[in-house]
DNA sequence: GTTTTCTAAAGTGTATACACTTTTTGAGAA
DNA sequence: TTCTCAAAAAGTGTATACACTTTAGAAAAC
């Protein structure tokens, strides 16, 4: 083939992201490298390039000699990963009400209108996306690359969970709850922004049908 | 070339993460895939595949049509980084320390005392490896496999900000910093076992040069 | 009818060939 | 000398060939 842009191997990792995320493409699935490759009119090489990528991304998991399958994360797997999100996000929230100045809780502001604004038309991938945008945007407003990219691959594994976990009207509230956040912040609450953030992860989590989480005992 | 045990990949990975990090190729270094092929006896694909790895944990950077370099991470991308680990770190101190049983914390405690035979014997290498080790410890303790995957990702970058960036006698009171911390669990003393977490990477990272000193320039 | 075994088909793993890009080099001009 | 630029050399990007493994299905054994 000739030489294409250099985004191509990019190109079908986003579309096979879309597919997995959008649930075309169903956990478990196996994913054949020729028929990508005649799908995507590449060869099996760039095929195999982007598969690996997915399989870093934990979108997808590969086994030796037998292929590519779309991951079924497991329960244990859900919790873990909805607890590292809770430490991370905590510790987020609390460097971000210490550090942020006006215009960055106004930017936060912006992104909870247009949240409204897909929720109101109804418009459920985009909400859907923008939610889950509001967490790494706070990162990228802390102008913190590294954290950023961090909780965008913890979302992309979230999003897949909630898709084979999800219950009826699951993480219907989020949006409340994070112009509930934001007012914390902007009041300079450190210990209410944190109560919300923690509670409003608990709760997404809560939305899906997983077996009762095991959790962290009280503070005395 | 034969089929070879399918962990031939992982031990390139492993053989070039190694020289990196013991500094045996310098941040800024070119690595030639043809060259690689040739030294560890495998054609340019397998290489690909472990540079590709290895550009996703971030030790080495790929710039299309040009090649793949060591990294030589900014200080502003070291800054990250750590906070980064602070924020993770105090959220999991905090969990550990609420659904830790008694046995969990013997374990840190051998490791301590490992940390400390290191120290005595004066094996660099070996103590370098274990202070590290003491923070994913932990999070295998918990048994959050994504917590600790994720913790060796940020550790293997520490690595080599440590290395680009140390100064003279640096992290030389981690062991007792460990020790503190470990106590501090023990005690079930929260507020006390995160304020030491918190100083202890705080000190980790103000031991080194990250003075807006001009950095490493690539190698030629 | 069920289980086992053998074999062809399908699929993955690795090497290699070739196309394209970047870098280096060296000769000629200013 | 120093700059420019063309052409060779070196290196990366993608496709393809072939070796090896797994899978599926039919025949044989029980």
């Amino acid at each position: 083939m000739r030489r294409m842009d250099s985004t191509t191997t990019g190109f079908i990792v986003e579309t096979l992201t879309r597919s997995i995320v959008e649930h075309r493409l169903q956990p478990g699935s196996k994913l054949v490298e020729q028929t990508l490759a005649d799908q995507f009119g590449v060869s099996r090489t760039l095929i195999r390039q982007a598969l690996f990528k997915l399989s870093q991304n934990r979108l997808i998991r590969m086994e030796p000699a037998r292929g590519a399958f779309v991951s079924a994360p497991s329960i244990a797997e859900a919790q873990q990963v909805f607890a590292v999100r809770r430490m991370l996000e905590a510790g987020m929230t609390q460097a971000f009400i210490r550090q942020a100045n006006t215009e960055q809780i106004d930017s936060l502001k912006e992104h909870i209108a247009d949240e409204q604004a897909a929720v109101m038309r109804g418009d459920v991938p985009g909400r859907t996306v923008l939610l889950g945008d509001f967490h790494v945007r706070m990162a990228q407003l802390m102008g913190n690359d590294v954290l950023a990219h961090m909780l965008m691959d913890l979302l992309s594994r979230c999003a897949l969970i909630t898709l084979m976990y999800q219950s009826a009207g699951a993480a219907e509230h989020s949006h409340e709850e994070h112009r509930a956040i934001v007012a914390a912040l902007e009041a300079r609450d450190e210990a209410r922004a944190l109560l919300l953030m923690d509670q409003h992860l608990r709760n997404v989590e809560a939305s899906l049908t997983l077996a009762p989480t095991d959790t962290i005992k009280p503070k005395p």
